[in-house]
DNA sequence: AATTAAATTTCGCCT
DNA sequence: AGGCGAAGTTTAATT
């Protein structure tokens, strides 16, 4: 783990400067806490007096400031600004414009508490949990998800990552076969489903098809349609919310 | 400004264990900086391997996980999270439980650059820049967003504070009255209007009145109704965009 | 407390 | 590049 370059307790605002120029010219990630005024001008406007509050420019030129409570920053910009610093007699100015989105933030600060450069290494992938997986046991815990009066028979496991089936039946008896997406289905996941209920389909018997995803690419649709498939909107999170509603016994009984 | 109380650049895990508890026990704010892992479970599951990320822990139990790029952090918790901080073989465990949500955030630092505990001082007040006399602005230069073929004739600027009268003309020649609300508009704000309509409304003719808000409250639809009034529905950001929009010769004309 | 809608939403995916 | 929709959305307002 690296040191950083520069950091110092209580610096003074040509300290303070140095440090927001260097960070900004090589791209590093900024902290400064202190007493600051914020302007905003952009979508909307803003304006929030002198008050003591921690400034985070990252890498990518993001900015957030935030206040002692709550989750969001009281000002921010996205990535992509370019920033601008500058001593006056008011206070060391930062100015962060994102030409993109043509917003601008102006940052004066009047005493600085902290201030460092860092350059952080965080190479690690973010994973979240929400799989087919998950979306799997949710239906076979509340079929319903899928279609009212939906009955799940047979869960399958597939070696191909990236989906999973369930057969059933449907309130009429009928044959279904439910393939998952956890994401938008695309066309491939359209002839996905196809080709499985082309493969057990040798009875005479329709098969029903009925993918299901947060969300149907339109081309997708046009291909599901002529196929005579259905889609079924569902969201991964509906799902993770249906598990954690469910109790441990219920689950066992499921997934066992 | 006060000086933090405990701040130290590169401290070892022990000493970063002291901040941290501290911090926690007086309700501080707390910023870490260090190599750590990060696992999530709530509403869905996350995990994230090791890396240099910053950590703040804010007055009212909010907390922040950034990654040295984009807007967002990496992990969080909303404010109200309860605390449990211990040092293990693996690193400094910090557990952040949120009783509201059951949801919880496990971080283990391996290593830290820097740590300090914060007592911020902020109390000005937000103030967003997306008036009435904003949305008042972006009607007159676009009479369109109230309806096609509205022209406005005069604008009203009444003492009573929080909204902004327009009059004019429907393309049918009709007299219309427009109020605005920045919020939601509830009850009084549909009196209000019809209050001005009552008043000015000597003539025979039938004066129409536009309630313009982002969303009407539902008992205040049911009195516009009774008082044949009319609703349409404007967001302040919608304004703010075709203020912006505007270049500043079309807005002194209009202005002026 | 639960529901609904707005947000300087951001972010990702698709056209 | 622009538009649409999901998000561990959060937050505020309303029922």
């Amino acid at each position: 783990m690296e040191k950083p370059l520069n950091a110092t307790m209580k610096p003074s605002l040509e300290e303070t400067f140095k440090i927001v120029q260097e960070s900004i010219a090589k791209n590093k990630t900024l902290i400064v806490v202190g007493n600051c005024e914020i302007e905003y001008k952009g979508r909307a406007e803003s304006k929030l007096g002198l008050g003591e509050r921690i400034l985070l420019i990252k890498n990518d030129g993001a900015v957030l400031i935030h206040r002692p409570t709550g989750y969001e920053p009281v000002n921010w910009q996205p990535s992509g600004c370019i920033f601008h610093s500058r001593l006056t007699e008011t206070g060391l100015v930062i100015r962060a414009t994102n030409v993109k989105t043509k917003e601008s933030l102006k940052l004066t600060f009047t005493g600085v508490m902290f201030a460092t450069q860092l350059e952080l290494k965080d190479t690690s992938e973010f994973i979240l949990h929400a799989s087919e997986e998950d979306m799997q046991k949710a239906i076979l815990l509340k079929p319903e998800l899928v279609e009212e009066g939906f009955h799940p028979i047979v869960k399958e496991k597939k070696t191909a990552p990236g989906f999973v089936d369930i057969f059933g039946r449907d309130k009429y008896g009928r044959f279904v076969v439910v393939e998952i997406k956890r994401k938008t289905a695309n066309k491939d996941a359209v002839l996905q489903l196809w080709k499985y209920i082309q493969t057990i389909g040798e009875t005479e018997q329709h098969i029903r098809g009925i993918l299901v995803a947060p969300k149907l690419a339109k081309n997708a649709g046009r291909l599901l349609r002529e196929l005579n498939l259905e889609f079924k909107q569902l969201s991964p999170k509906k799902c993770i919310e249906t598990l954690r509603k469910s109790t441990s016994g219920e689950l066992l009984r499921y997934m066992k």
